[in-house]
DNA sequence: TTGTATGCGTTATCAC
DNA sequence: GTGATAACGCATACAA
């Protein structure tokens, strides 16, 4: 690859100095009509492109922002990261996004090498609730949000978030009131947030509605698929069988919308499955999940927004913010007409 | 925040030189034990972590690669997307994804910056067929690869593709095995080689099969939820509708599924549809797609070796690696038993 | 309004 | 083996 063009060759061409050029770059003010002309012509000239490295170096700002989600090819977050990525657009940041593979050595190092690369701020979609290196920035006042996650010590942090135990507590009443009485739980680990949050909407609305909380018809683990799966098709083949179930994602909620179908239920005649998180192809007709909105977009763009206001310093006051989730009924949950053997 | 920790101070604290910490960070071989220990131990007291910014501006080396993908909420990208993110965690290198939201302007704009970024190399996963700043970087020799795409002057370009006029027509000719005569075809411009090359195949096994093209059975255009979910419908209800689709993403076929549901059709009785990609979702037993497998596993693992590859300059051959498709036949595509009324 | 000089935090090239 | 010192390509304070 041949040399660079730098600013010296830009203004050697255009007769003036390097740091007249630097003015024209950055839109200085007290930059006479005529020079100015002259430096862009050079510019165009030369095909002349700033090095971003030498003014992040210089001037201490990257312009550009991380971005830690857990799985990238997990729908969620690939909407989420692709609103944030849009936004990032129009505010002129470049984002690198970090994919922690939900593995939490790679969270540390992740973080890490955001900072080394100096980012100007990070947004963070996946942590567990209590993290050393995330407490340490905030504790340095670095420039951070979470993005529908809280931490333990969160008295600090920034974040943007829906209510998700109020979510789970619409869930699991849009269940109650179709008549469903035991409503299995499928989810993740409560060392996270939200899910967490969620497990706690749905045992207050149990409690609320005198309804027994039973431990057996709660899955608590690792999210893969093929676990999920096989949790859910044991439960189903079960005598005393739940007659819904309430998938705290709804990338999850297909796995269990899968046993339902290997189990030769009809979805919502047999079964009602409830999600939360509303991705794209919840919506779809073909599917049709009912579940919880999370309000993906404006989030996204709300939290951009805030971190870069903390980047420019426009404010130190603490961004929290709380939105509402949202019930969406759509074709996967119905009156539970099941028959049962009330010894 | 605090002022940074830089080389000076650990060099200060462990009483060596400057250059001698660098020679610790390279893991350069001849600096003697002892004060290798000590820098280290410096290091670790002050909790230095090196400047990648300063460090890119002296080495020419960011360590960063460009990914352009045109719309990271399609799966297919987001799939990738992660396979990528995971080989270039392997090989320590951090990855700015551009999303152009398929537009033009936002893909000469992202080649812009990442180039301004001074990222060491690009990977290029969505760009139509002739674009004037990608062949000037090929021209530059600048380090650069598609990612199952290709440019009319590709006599110059690095790519890994799969074979898609060749999985195009596997996907024709397994509808026409299962007896079906109207295949549809639906599909995004062929502005975008996939999409050309998908065409031709599907023309081809039309031609070799001695069925005739029906240009009203084609959309190219667009590829929105709601246009193809529009067209779809239209077909769906004409008296000579076509008895299966041929969609040329899953994302898509998606779209023609819910066409087929919201028609009251009932998949694979009424209607096939088969799509390509294989994205994550296709093989969820509820969803079932039949589909041509891209091997995006394998495809990104190569693309991202390659293109390190290319950018220590280890070889200067072209790579050009063309990889196999494969035919899923899962359960929306049937034969067809429609009772026609043929004039 | 413009030029000069310095610094940003490294790597790399010399010396010793 | 190790330490000065010059790049790297800009931004910016200061001078003019």
């Amino acid at each position: 690859m041949r040399n660079r063009v730098n600013a010296y060759d830009v203004a050697k061409l255009a007769g003036v100095s390097q740091s007249t050029v630097s003015r024209v770059l950055n839109n200085y003010s007290h930059v006479k009509k005529s020079t100015r002309e002259k430096v862009l012509v050079a510019i165009k000239e030369l095909g002349f492109t700033p090095d971003e490295i030498a003014r992040s170096l210089a001037s201490k700002k990257t312009h550009t922002i991380g971005l830690i989600v857990g799985d990238i090819s997990n729908p969620f977050y690939a909407e989420t990261a692709h609103y944030i990525l849009r936004e990032a657009r129009e505010y002129d940041y470049d984002v690198i996004i970090v994919d922690t593979d939900t593995d939490d050595s790679n969270f540390d190092r992740s973080i890490q090498t955001l900072i080394g690369k100096r980012v100007d701020g990070i947004i963070i979609a996946s942590v567990r609730k209590t993290n050393q290196k995330v407490s340490e920035l905030i504790q340095r006042d670095f420039p951070l949000i979470f993005y529908n996650r809280k931490i333990d010590d969160d008295g600090q942090a920034n974040f943007v978030v829906i209510d998700n135990e109020l979510g789970a507590k619409m869930a699991v009443n849009h269940l109650i009131q179709l008549n469903h009485q035991r409503i299995a739980y499928i989810s993740g680990p409560c060392t996270y947030s939200t899910f967490n949050d969620r497990f706690l909407g749905y045992k207050s609305a149990l409690e609320e509605n005198g309804i027994n909380y039973d431990e057996s018809l709660v899955y608590q683990d690792e999210l893969s698929y093929e676990k999920v799966l096989e949790f859910s098709l044991k439960l189903m083949r079960d005598q005393d069988r739940p007659t819904s179930f309430f998938a705290s994602t709804d990338h999850i909620a297909l796995a269990v919308m899968d046993a339902a179908a290997q189990n030769g239920f009809h979805i919502p005649y047999n079964i009602s499955i409830i999600g939360f998180d509303d991705i794209d192809i919840a919506s779809s007709p073909y599917i049709g999940l009912s579940t919880i909105s999370q309000q993906k977009k404006k989030m996204a763009s709300l939290v951009l927004k805030e971190l870069i206001s903390i980047i420019d310093n426009k404010s130190d006051e603490l961004i929290q913010i709380t939105l509402e989730p949202e019930l969406l009924i759509r074709k996967t949950t119905g009156i539970n007409v099941q028959i049962r053997s009330n010894g």
